[in-house]
DNA sequence: TCGTTTTTGTCGGTTAAGCAACAAAGGAGC
DNA sequence: GCTCCTTTGTTGCTTAACCGACAAAAACGA
């Protein structure tokens, strides 16, 4: 499970990381200038100084590469926030919900003129499962965890990350943007307590709430 | 033996030409830091992103891609200023002159703090046969050749080509830097005389040398 | 509508790049 | 001198990338 991870990043042969990293790059570059539709695959295979057949080889079709593009930029701002061995905290929740609409804000204001709103879809789907990723990571290996004896980390991981998509969106969504440091404190505490409720009455009472 | 050239630059495996530039560029961003002998070939492959042996599989060791290197960044410099299909005339001729001073000038300011000058003769050797290679392009395709009938172009290429370095060496050693356009001008007319003087007496006659 | 061109997606055979392991040459320190 | 460690080249085997060709689907213009 950990390996698989692992594997993408690390055990994957050289060639076939520069060649992805070579697509990404082309493709990118092209969409500065072209509009995805119009954008070929043996335009992109060109940029990419690699061959047309290679480039099946790693994606199905454009919209595959579409998709993983929007992943790894997703990781991308998420990890440069929010280094992978970073620990749970409120600050760093509060942190990541700044990460996500800071990633929104920067899409829209770069990518709606040459795509428009069509991929936002894809968008949400990446950026929540990476999300729910990372939520995990947090829930599994924190103290938070051991301490204070949480369950269902999976449904946590999913309720958590679909909030805070939903809230960034929200946010990057509002006439009148506030802050995102003012807006990402108030949503804190509704985001942390779907987070880190007691699930069972029990523990509940316990802590009492 | 145009082909012999255009091999070089076309017909080869796009994976080799990624190749060389990869380490091309890997190795000229490892000299921006560290000096040449402090360099490991192990250095330079992990910078490219690619292994060690495929290094071996290119250039016999590093003095061979340092050689390489200067080919490659003479050629950039030659054809930025004077495209392959460009034609000689006698401004041509000082714009060439003029090239390999700008040459000259730019490689002593940015490479001699970090490899002095122990590897002129490598620059010099490089500059002069692709002098040689360009020179013997304008002599056999130019009209100069049919018109006037030049005879021996071979060696007319070879004594222009040590010209001009010679020429641009010492303007790039000179105290006082007059204007390379003002130096190349005077140098100029010594230089065209042993590329178009003609060769037997008979011509010589009938031109009136 | 039909015929033409472009683009897509796939395939088997060829070639360059990756890898692990090796001996040998150098260099630093004792 | 000696060892220990790094770097250098080299080698067989494996794997990913290249290539040309193909049929099918889209896109385009008459």
């Amino acid at each position: 499970m950990v390996t698989n991870e692992l594997v993408k990043a690390d055990k994957l042969d050289p060639r076939t990381k520069r060649t992805r990293e070579l697509l990404l790059q082309a493709f990118m570059q092209l969409l500065m200038t072209k509009s995805f539709d119009s954008v070929t695959v043996q335009e992109i295979a060109d940029q990419a100084t690699v061959n047309r057949a290679t480039f099946y080889a790693h994606f199905s079709d454009k919209y595959a590469l579409l998709d993983y593009a929007f992943a790894e930029s997703f990781k991308k701002a998420l990890y440069s926030k929010l280094p992978p061995d970073s620990k749970f905290s409120p600050m760093n929740l509060q942190l990541l919900l700044q990460t996500v609409c800071g990633f929104l804000d920067e899409l829209h204001t770069h990518c709606t003129s040459s795509m428009g709103t069509q991929f936002d879809s894809l968008v949400e789907q990446q950026a929540k499962v990476h999300l729910y990723e990372f939520l995990l990571g947090w829930l599994r290996e924190g103290k938070l965890a051991q301490s204070t004896g949480l369950h269902n980390p999976e449904l946590r991981a999913t309720v958590t990350s679909w909030a805070i998509y939903g809230t960034a969106v929200r946010w990057s969504h509002s006439e009148q943007k506030e802050s995102v440091e003012e807006f990402a404190r108030q949503a804190l505490p509704l985001i942390l307590a779907g987070l880190v409720v007691p699930a069972d009455v029990a523990t509940r009472k316990k802590i009492g709430i």
